[in-house]
DNA sequence: ATGGTGGCGCGGCCA
């Protein structure tokens, strides 16, 4: 089974784009960041009519996430215990027996500031969160946009970008405790090509100049990760027109035959 | 330090 995630940054703009991309790559599971849609403007139809059910949480304007799954997502949660946060960035289904937990990890503005201190909050609440899930789902994964690069691997230039957002110590740190629950990077299983990214700004004609960094994940339990048989990032999308800056990020998995 | 672009929605905010 495929398992992916991306960042579509408003699925009312990118939703042909979405429903293309379906068609072509067949994933069981397509996770959404950005959807930027109320739940009652929701495209459910579209998605049914292209044999995909859906789960969602989202807000006008900001954030959103949802599932888009061959069946429907079971067990499906919105909220984080301890997070009060009016900001729609979690959801969390199980499809086939999998786990899926789909995060939009708070941008965090700049080093420092109040929104930076909002995104360590929000990531180690939920890291605990993650982990109570973890005691109760045997195959999980969690994936979607983590907004950090977890090394300079995933940078296109390291040094200026050093302590940066996205790529500050703090915010490794707190990538490297969700990590420590025991859960892998499923990119980093496989042998890549160098300067692989999955955001790239909008500006400065920085995906031409592949000026990007890897940001969006799909991380998975041990015996996830036993299963996984590859994990790539589809550039396509990000070079037709009128583009998400994010690109689709896709982890295969082995049937479970235990 | 700023600006470059895009989405939302019509003035800035967010990324």
């Amino acid at each position: 089974m495929k398992i992916a995630t991306w960042n579509v940054n408003s699925l009312r703009v990118r939703l042909p784009q979405v429903l293309d991309w379906l068609a072509a790559t067949q994933p069981e599971v397509l996770a959404l960041q950005e959807t930027k849609l109320p739940d009652e403007e929701f495209p459910v139809a579209a998605f049914q009519e292209a044999g995909y059910e859906a789960s969602f949480s989202g807000q006008k304007t900001y954030n959103g996430v949802a599932l888009v799954s061959r069946t429907a997502a079971q067990s499906v949660i919105r909220e984080v215990p301890s997070l009060e946060d009016p900001q729609r960035r979690v959801i969390a289904g199980t499809v086939q027996g999998v786990r899926v937990i789909n995060l939009y990890v708070v941008n965090g503005a700049e080093v420092g500031s109040d929104k930076f201190s909002y995104k360590l909050d929000w990531l180690e609440k939920v890291t605990a969160f993650v982990s109570d899930q973890l005691r109760e789902f045997p195959q999980l994964v969690v994936l979607g946009d983590f907004n950090i690069a977890p090394d300079d691997r995933d940078v296109y230039d390291p040094e200026l970008c050093r302590e940066r957002i996205l790529c500050s110590t703090p915010e490794r740190q707190a990538l490297r405790r969700l990590l420590e629950l025991g859960l892998v990077d499923t990119f980093r299983l496989f042998e890549q090509e160098p300067e692989s990214f999955s955001w790239w700004d909008y500006r400065a004609a920085a995906f031409r100049r592949n000026m990007g960094l890897r940001i969006d994940l799909i991380l998975a339990n041990e015996s996830m990760a036993r299963r996984c048989t590859a994990c790539r990032i589809d550039k396509g999308p990000r070079a037709l027109p009128r583009p998400s800056d994010h690109a689709p990020v896709i982890a295969t998995f082995r049937d479970d035959t235990r």
